[in-house]
DNA sequence: CGATTAATGCACTTCCATTGCATCCAAAGT
DNA sequence: ACTTTGGATGCAATGGAAGTGCATTAATCG
């Protein structure tokens, strides 16, 4: 076993050669990715199957999903520590208006913020919207 | 023209029967709403219109979209200053993971977030998820 | 190898958002 | 008051993406 199979495995995720395929490419990619992004890429593949992938990377810690306000869901790579059901990936989250890329930067946290008495929080989701530094060109 | 009326004149917005109502409507609700929200409540009313209602209203600077996550767009009523095209509602947004509603805070603002060099921020969005007071009663 | 369980592919369904177009209405001009 | 005219509305159709059922294929285990 390589060292994804390895790490799939770690997350109880079946390393199949779909899979594998699939963390492979996410894993090299700079920005978050739709469900249509992978369908242009995977063309060989079915789009049931990528859904159901992406889905289990999700559920299992792999992925983390995105929701940068244009309806679409992205997802990208978890940082270390997310486990099944339980995500640790408070970082702020870039979307640029002009490329349509999001990204995440995982090097800076969410701030703390505080809430009404009674207010209980168990997740936050900042986006930031702007312009990239690829886009910010003048 | 009361009031509604003349708000809606003085943002452009022709004061039809219609928009009247939903503005009205709109502005009693204590949490944000959903285009089959309204679907609900203005059942005489045809799906289309209202779309066009709320688009009009955003459009415009009368409500804001909220994105919770949930994957369907919710609707606010703006705080003042937010104009065709351009928003101001740089507050934080709660999403009730129990009861699914969302609602503005417009009194905790987004803090300040530092980016990388290069990256240039028009506009952020936070939501943070957790329980409301009224489901928070253990 | 045979039995068992999970993954995949295809077809279909569902859920909303969105658009085109005909009709209606209300403000503005005569 | 009548006509004109552009925007608002309603209905029907389309579009886009998520989600589901089921048969088929592939992987795993004894
Ligand atoms: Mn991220
Ligand atoms: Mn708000
Ligand atoms: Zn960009
Ligand atoms: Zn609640």
């Amino acid at each position: 076993m390589n060292e994804i199979e390895i790490f799939l495995a770690s997350k109880n995720v079946r390393p199949t050669a779909m899979r594998i395929l699939v963390f492979r490419w996410l894993a090299k990619r700079k920005t978050a990715v739709t469900l249509t992004d992978m369908e242009v890429f995977f063309e060989k593949s079915d789009r049931t199957t990528l859904y159901r992938t992406i889905k289990t990377f999700e559920e299992n810690g792999i992925v983390h999903r995105i929701n940068d306000g244009g309806g679409i869901p992205k997802y990208a790579i978890c940082a270390e520590g997310c486990r099944y059901g339980e995500h640790h990936d408070l970082h702020l989250h870039f979307h640029c208006t002009r490329c349509d890329e999001t990204s995440c930067l995982t090097d800076h946290q969410i701030p703390q913020v505080n809430l009404p008495k009674g207010y209980l929080v168990e997740d936050m989701n900042l986006v930031v919207n702007g312009l990239c530094d690829s886009c910010n060109v003048d």
